[in-house]
DNA sequence: TCCAATCGCGTACGTTGTACTCGAAATGAC
DNA sequence: GTCATTTCGAGTACAACGTACGCGATTGGA
């Protein structure tokens, strides 16, 4: 098999299942980066960039290199940006073990989730399976446990946790929403509400179609919480939401 | 002011606030396409093709047309894709007026989004800002009218409602998230399943580092059931969750 | 009939991911 | 030390993208 047919062999397989070459015997170069490296790299500047930033010539430049030097290294760009999101996950900081208080512990998951979100903006404009890297399986086993001992069924876990999954998800998206669309236009958030979104939302208020979308605008006091004040509102319903799905714990 | 400058301070405005030139008086070509058409096709490619094949381009060739005859319709393709959306979320068959069973609205409004979903898999690997188009809002009004009249602040109907919102986008996602990469592999899910994801499951599994991870591979049976009892074992979840938000209606 | 406005759309530019290619560098065997 | 072997770094090239610009064709009103 030669080297091009191996390669091609294994771009179809996950980046997790192809280890770099490292500590590697033999006559050749030795490689002058590493796939920690590059993906630090490219974490970097899509931090200050953004996602779309993040190419391979941006990511190789910021080595100092050619982009086809990445290729060494990384199979594609897709492929890139799952070693990126694990690379993230890897920073939520969590005990090894669950404490026994599953709200505690699925709040600080969340929590975490939340953080890891707002420090990595482009993370959450993404939508992919999910990543099954070693930091996310981590976090995700983490979750899980933290509903293990009530004698519920794996599967009713799972439901439970990605119910908290799907909030926080979301929370986030909405609360970076308007910073991608930000880049792209120059406009900061008040120039976007001024000028984009609020002229049409006071004309779809004044038209009365939408009662309950009035009632959002006029009595909603949600968008003028602080963001840690809203997602915490949000996160107590979903809690409260698990809390009835377990046996009494509390109560009775 | 010119036509240019015009035109530079038009893009910065929501394309719900861009109404095309319909019915117009007076002199100049009359337009041979509308936004309505141009939307119907790029919804049909990318229904067959995926959304990244929906280029202008290629929606043009699907009206036979060249690409740049679009803008005379559309400021954008991002506009493009918000027209595309809205289009879709019209699709969406809901009463007048909600039935007074919150549940059964909820959940009628919950399988008629999936089932857009899964006629229009790109439209669930967007993630952006939610559309305020016609059709949206109307959607949006009937979810929230479902849980009116319970003596429930605004805000609290809102986040209940977003948590069924949030699981009906996860839930899609997940069960068209292969599709799109089958479509850039060439690879159908079995194929995915056996060569690209399988083995590395396989390798995580027989690692035991993640007992719960581990759980759910081998006593999980969320997977084996089929996508309808799926979807509607964790929709179960999520709507006994708001009922124990909601003042108690069927005890006490 | 003629003017001014509008449409259809061809051409062109800057950017993207990445296939191909080849010289440079590093090593083990002798 | 010398050389054959292997791998790395990176320049060049290509196809495809969104879209700015500009021009000929078309149209209604004067």
């Amino acid at each position: 098999m030669s080297a091009a047919e191996m390669s091609a062999a294994e771009a179809q397989v996950s980046i997790w299942m192809r280890p770099e070459n490292v500590e590697r015997s033999g006559p050749g170069r030795r490689p002058g980066y590493s796939r920690a490296q590059i993906t630090q790299a490219a974490v970097d500047v899509a931090d200050r960039e953004g996602l779309d930033a993040a190419t391979m010539r941006r990511v190789a430049q910021e080595l100092g290199t050619g982009a086809m030097s990445l290729y060494r290294y990384v199979p594609k760009r897709d492929d890139l940006i799952d070693l990126m999101l694990d690379a993230v996950v890897g920073e939520i900081e969590l005990p090894e073990r669950p404490s026994g208080d599953w709200r505690a512990d699925l709040s600080l998951v969340a929590h975490q989730t939340r953080a890891v979100g707002l420090r990595h903006p482009w993370q959450a404009t993404l939508t992919r399976r999910p990543t099954l890297g070693p930091n996310s399986l981590r976090v995700y086993d983490f979750a899980l446990s933290a509903l293990d001992g009530f004698g519920l069924h794996i599967d009713e876990m799972t439901s439970l946790c990605g119910m908290v999954g799907d909030y926080v998800a979301s929370a986030v998206r909405d609360e970076i929403g308007w910073l991608d669309h930000a880049r792209h236009t120059g406009m900061n958030r008040k120039q976007w509400m001024a000028q984009y979104v609020g002229p049409y939302v006071r004309h779809v208020v004044e038209s009365e179609q939408y009662p309950l979308f009035n009632r959002t605008i006029r009595e909603g006091r949600l968008s003028h919480l602080s963001p840690d004040a809203r997602f915490q509102y949000g996160l107590n319903h979903v809690l409260n939401g698990i809390a009835a799905a377990l046996p009494d714990t509390t109560t009775g």
